[in-house]
DNA sequence: CCGACAACCTGTGAGC
DNA sequence: TGCTCACAGGTTGTCG
């Protein structure tokens, strides 16, 4: 699931029912996610209370009292809220209780393919080496067709690779990477360092309104993202090209191609995109 | 420095 | 129905 604006939509999600709670209770299920969870620092986050939900790239970033809670979803993880006592089930591998009494809430991290993280970090959080690393937001004014520019200068990779990666731009995963391409009418193996100042003019707004109206989309459905029901709420989101192909272009009416770039799927119109 | 690729894991869907 | 295989939205690390 998460790319950029599923880690966005979760955080709208989850941050007003936490947001000035207590942590009550940490249940860590297995050792490890990709990094080992934090079963010795557990005594130390107890009682903390949290301050706010950041986002820093596809990270989430709890601000406690004292220390922070990273969280990456990874392939498959996800998180909800819900009522204390459901009982867990298979891939629920971490349970975080916040607040007390009636205001009692659940935050259950679940990861099937347990690509995902959960790391307390428990002195000054933004200098750690993972965050340390990540490019630029692409939602904030910083990022501009002329910073981009300047930052793929030389860089003779195709685009579509370049742009997913985080340490470079964060948060454009594979299916945004597709869409945004698509809508700026670019091929995605145009080497990076080769595209126009002119043309870049036109991907970086078209990256920013993907990402948004992606989140948007996911927004719709916080409500079912509170309460603890079904696993439904996220309508899928329709693309024009991730996922498409041999079906026709939106706008052109030719078949959608795919290739692999990176070992990962790339869809694209090679009669809108060049 | 760069690009290619393997690795981490399980679930799902296609094809036979 | 059941088996096998390829592939899946991410990221790090290694190797040439």
């Amino acid at each position: 699931m998460p790319e950029l604006p599923e880690v966005e939509v979760t955080r709208r999600g989850i941050a007003p029912a936490l947001e000035n709670r207590r942590l009550a209770s940490a249940d860590f299920r297995i050792p490890a996610l990709r990094y080992p969870l934090p079963h010795a620092q557990r005594a130390a986050m107890l009682g903390q209370r949290l301050h706010a939900i950041e986002r820093r790239a596809k990270y989430l970033l709890l601000r406690f009292d004292q220390g922070t809670m990273l969280i990456h979803l990874g392939m498959s993880g996800s998180l909800r809220l819900m009522a204390p006592g459901l009982p867990a089930e298979k891939h629920d591998h971490v349970d975080l209780e916040f607040g007390q009494g009636a205001q009692r809430i659940l935050l259950r991290f679940r990861d099937p393919r347990r690509f995902g993280a959960l790391l307390w970090l428990a002195g000054e959080a933004d200098s750690h080496p993972l965050l340390k690393v990540l490019g630029i937001e692409p939602l904030t004014e910083a990022f501009t067709a002329r910073w981009l520019k300047n930052s793929l200068e030389g860089v003779r990779s195709p685009i579509k690779p370049t742009l997913m990666d985080s340490h470079r731009v964060v948060g454009i995963g594979n299916i945004y990477a597709s869409e945004s391409l698509f809508r700026a009418g670019i091929d995605p193996r145009t080497p990076a360092g080769k595209i126009s100042l002119r043309r870049l003019e036109r991907l970086v707004p078209e990256i920013k309104a993907t990402l948004l109206s992606a989140i948007e989309a996911g927004g719709s459905s916080l409500r079912d993202f509170i309460h603890s029901d079904g696993s439904s709420g996220y309508f899928q989101q329709q693309y024009f090209a991730y996922g498409r192909a041999g079906q026709p272009c939106y706008r052109c009416n030719s078949p959608i191609r795919e290739l692999r770039q990176s070992n990962r799927a790339s869809f694209y119109c090679a009669r809108c995109q060049r």
